[in-house]
DNA sequence: TTGGCAATGGACAATGATGTACATTTCTCT
DNA sequence: AGAGAAATGTACATCATTGTCCATTGCCAA
């Protein structure tokens, strides 16, 4: 059977481990990130696992890690990135929700019900989830709403995507293109300027 | 030890096993819904559930059952409840929100969880989407919406909570009624008449 | 009070997962 | 080429879970 290698010429490494972990959880939940499901996924065996990582808990620690590094940084970025008006800097904060270079929503929701089963992950979740919605409240704040209006909408707008993602909905870029500019008024309260819109659109290879 | 009878006299029966699995269910997720610690909870014997069930299988389906039952149905109806105003309709819609009775947030989160391991529960989960999303959505078109403001804001409403629900928090009452009227701005797009709050308000037991 | 059904629980076999010990292979560097 | 480190694999002991078989216990009604 053909066997890819890595760099060092060997089979396994950390990574390889990690990256089969990374696919199972996203794939059927914490509970299928098992050593020897995984070992068979990568045509190793079970017990070389051992040479890379402690035991489980080691290896899930490092998918937490990935977790944490990714999802939280960009969309903090993203909130804080320059805008001129509140509607272009919400636009900003939509890139996030579609490009999944910057935010990974299979791995977001993994992680959640993952919360389900573990108070240490569930403080993780809210750890994260407190400093996006700050993040996304200062935004509402730089542009003159006042702390009990910059705190609903900022909580609003980062609900509605978490909701999103917890339907698991697979739609057309399409379609979801198409309700941004409701969503935009509905989060800010104003209606987006065309020139606006059409520079989110052209960003995301969108031509309406 | 003291054992809690039900009415045939016997310890165990259908419901009392799934009890324990609706409670191991929201405690830690479907992978705790495991006989042998269902047994170890009740002090009966483990092979005693196959008296009552086929197998594990069929105690999950009688799980999803209870939950299609309680969740979708209240808030259709809550959906399409008399009102006088879209924002009174609103408030209707948020009692499921704040009334365990109507709504149980925590089997929804941990179903929802299922769904990520389970392509049947996934169906299952979507279908329910579909239907309460179309019960909000005839609920903005009742008070004049045309049919995309309506659908965009029925999913916003619905998408909130279902973030709402994935971030698992547990917050004072106060600090959810604190940000009703907010929410009912947001979602409707105008202020809500302040006797249309009390009256809300006054139903949940709350003196702002 | 006794016969029969409902319910319980012990024993068993199978499976799949975990981690350790140790021997073996494969790559790298000198 | 050979030494040594890095990685792999076999064998073993253990544990949790599942479902079946069967003996036993408790309840009710004839």
């Amino acid at each position: 059977m053909e066997q890819t290698l890595n760099d060092s010429g060997w089979r396994g490494s950390p990574d390889v481990w990690l990256g089969a972990a990374y696919e199972s959880l996203l794939e059927a939940g914490v509970d299928a990130v098992k050593i020897q499901p995984l070992a068979k996924k990568l045509n190793l065996s079970r017990t070389s696992f051992y040479w890379f990582f402690k035991d489980r808990e080691e290896l899930l620690d490092a998918l937490v890690w990935r977790w944490r590094e990714k999802n939280t940084g960009n969309l903090v970025k993203q909130a804080g990135a320059y805008a001129e008006t509140v509607a272009e800097a919400m636009l900003n904060v939509f890139d996030c929700w579609l490009d999944s270079k910057l935010f990974d929503s299979q791995f977001e929701f993994a992680v959640r019900s993952w919360a389900l089963q573990s108070p240490e992950i569930l403080k993780e979740v809210q750890s994260a989830d407190q400093q996006r919605l700050d993040a996304l409240s200062r935004m509402f704040l730089r542009f003159g709403y006042d702390v009990a209006h910059a705190d609903v909408r900022a909580r609003t707008i980062y609900l509605v995507q978490i909701g999103y993602i917890s339907m698991q909905t697979r739609e057309e870029i399409s379609v979801r293109m198409k309700r941004i500019p409701e969503y935009v008024e509905i989060f800010t309260g104003q209606v987006p300027e065309q020139r606006e819109l059409d520079r989110f659109f052209a960003r995301h290879g969108y031509t309406g």
